[in-house]
DNA sequence: TCTGGGGTCCTAGGACCC
DNA sequence: TCTGGGGTCCTAGGACCC
C-alpha cells in the first residue's frame, strides 16, 4: 500500500457528444430533442433521453417515444474536430492526459497545482474553457482513482462537476447503483440481482466467495477491489492496438458467393490497408458471420507467417466464412460479415536482415504477401494522393458494404486524431 | 420485419510439451 | 503400462465499453 494520496484524478466527459455537437453546429436544433444516426441512435440529445431515447435504440422505436424527434445524419469529421479542440484545453493544463476515446479523457493534475491551483479549480477553469471556445457542455469528476473520477464525472451529467475528498469515498459510493462500477454492464448486473445485491455498497460488504461463485473468480476479484477502492490504474499513454476489425451490416441478405466475395473483399481491404500503414501485419484472422436473430459464430485461424496483403487477407477470410456457413447449412441469410485481425507483429519481410525462422514452406507463404505487399504499397501511394476510392479492386470499391461513410469508420478506429 | 462500427478482456476446453 | 502436474498456445463464445 502507498501513502494516501490527494484527489488529483480528473476524469473529463463530453455530454451527449455527437448530439452536443449537432447542436452547436446548427443553432436550430438547440434545445430540441434529437438523435444523431439513420437507421439506430448512435447519441440522442438530453432533451430526447427525457422521453426515453438511447442510444443504441432502433429509429423506429426513438420516433414512437418521441414524435418530435429531429434525426441527423451525423457529421463525423466535424467531431474528429472538436474532440481535438477539447483535447487541446486539456494539455494545456498538463501534459499527462490520457485520451481514452473521442470525447474522453484522464489527467492527473498533482504537478499542475502550483501553477492552475487545487484541483477543483482546474476542474472548473477546463470546463470553463471548453465551454466558451469550443462551445460544448463537459462534465468532470475528480477525485483520487481513475475509477472514482469516472464514477464522479457520471454521476456529475449533465454539465456538472463532482469531487470525492479520499475520506469520503466510501460514503460516495454505498448507495449508487452497481451498474456504475467500470465492467458491469446487464448481464452481471442481473447475476448480483439474483443475490439482492444493488448497490456499490452492497457489493462492497459482500463476501469474497459469493462474487467468485457468481461471476468467476478474475471478474468477482476486480469488482470487490474497484467497490472498496483499490485501483492501481496509472495515467499514462494508450497502448498500441492488440487487434483490428472492420465489419459491415448487411440488412438481411442471402449468402451468395458474391456477396461473401465483395463484402468480405472491402472489409479485408480496410483492414489489410490498417495494418500497412501502422508498418505491421497479423498472425490470427477471425471472420464472424451473423444471422437473423443476432445469432452469430466465428470462425478464427492462426498462422506460421503473418499477413497484410489485401489477396491474402480476403482469401483467409473467405474460406474461414465459407466454413462457417457449411457448418450452419440451415441458415440461407446472413446479416452481418467481421474480418478481424490479432497476433499482431512487425513482419519479417519488411526488416533488411536475413530471416530468422520458419522452415521452407513458410518461407514460401512469406514470399507470396510479400510479392502482393509490394503490390498494395503501390496502391495505398495512389489512395494517399487522391483518395481512397481512386483505386481497388472492382468487386470491392462498388461492394454494398461501403455504404457506411468512411468519416464513420475512421471516428470509430481506435487512435483519435 | 431486432440495432452501427471499432475495440478489450475473460472463460473453458483441447492440443501439445516437458 | 499407467499416472501426475504445470505451462503455453489455439479456438469459440460472450460480456462490456465508447
Amino acid at each position: 500500500m502507498g501513502p494516501p494520496r490527494a484527489a488529483t484524478v480528473l476524469h473529463a466527459d463530453l455530454d451527449a457528444f455527437y448530439a452536443s455537437a449537432e447542436q452547436l453546429l446548427d443553432p436550430s436544433l438547440s434545445r430540441r430533442p434529437i438523435a444523431v444516426g439513420t437507421g439506430v441512435v448512435l447519441a440522442a440529445s438530453y432533451e430526447a433521453r427525457a422521453f426515453g431515447v438511447s442510444a443504441g435504440m432502433p429509429a423506429w422505436r426513438a420516433r414512437q417515444l418521441c414524435p418530435d424527434l429531429a434525426f441527423v445524419p451525423g457529421h463525423f469529421r466535424e467531431y474528429q474536430r472538436l474532440g481535438n479542440e477539447v483535447m487541446d484545453v486539456l494539455a494545456a493544463f498538463t501534459p499527462v492526459v490520457e485520451r481514452v476515446s473521442i470525447d474522453e479523457a484522464f489527467l492527473e493534475v498533482a504537478g499542475a497545482r502550483r501553477l492552475f491551483g487545487p484541483p477543483i479549480a482546474i476542474a472548473t477553469a477546463i470546463r470553463r474553457r471548453v465551454r466558451e471556445e469550443v462551445g460544448l457542455p463537459l462534465s468532470v469528476g475528480v477525485a483520487r482513482t481513475k475509477h472514482l473520477a469516472k464514477v464522479a464525472s457520471q454521476v456529475a451529467k449533465p454539465d456538472g462537476l463532482v469531487v470525492v475528498e479520499p475520506d469520503d469515498e466510501a460514503g460516495f459510493l454505498a448507495r449508487l447503483p452497481v451498474g456504475l462500477i467500470w465492467g458491469v454492464g446487464p448481464a452481471t448486473r442481473a447475476q448480483l440481482a439474483t443475490a439482492g445485491i444493488r448497490t456499490i455498497g452492497e457489493l462492497a460488504a459482500a463476501p469474497g466467495a459469493l462474487l467468485d461463485h457468481l461471476l468467476g473468480r478474475t471478474i468477482g476479484e476486480k469488482l470487490t477491489a474497484l467497490a472498496t477502492n483499490v485501483d492501481p490504474r496509472r495515467i499514462g499513454p494508450a497502448r498500441p492496438a492488440s487487434s483490428m476489425g472492420a465489419q459491415a451490416a448487411l440488412g438481411r441478405r442471402r449468402a451468395t458467393p458474391e456477396l461473401l466475395r465483395s463484402t468480405l473483399g472491402y472489409l479485408a481491404d480496410r483492414v489489410a490497408s490498417r495494418l500497412r500503414h501502422a508498418g505491421r501485419a497479423a498472425r490470427t484472422v477471425t471472420v464472424r458471420v451473423r444471422f437473423p436473430g443476432l445469432r452469430s459464430v466465428t470462425r478464427s485461424a492462426t498462422l506460421r507467417t503473418p499477413v497484410c496483403a489485401t489477396l491474402t487477407l480476403t482469401e483467409i477470410a473467405t474460406g474461414l466464412a465459407g466454413a462457417a456457413l457449411a457448418e450452419h447449412r440451415a441458415e440461407r441469410e446472413v446479416t452481418l460479415l467481421a474480418v478481424s485481425v490479432s497476433n499482431i507483429v512487425v513482419p519479417a519481410f519488411q526488416l533488411p536482415l536475413p530471416m530468422s525462422s520458419g522452415g521452407a514452406h513458410a518461407g514460401h507463404e512469406r514470399l507470396a504477401d510479400a510479392a502482393r505487399w509490394g503490390a498494395d504499397r503501390s496502391v495505398d501511394a495512389v489512395r494517399a494522393r487522391f483518395g481512397h476510392g481512386a483505386v481497388g479492386y472492382a468487386t470491392v470499391v462498388f461492394s454494398d458494404a461501403a455504404r457506411v461513410p468512411d468519416e464513420f469508420r475512421e471516428l470509430a478506429e481506435h487512435g483519435p486524431s
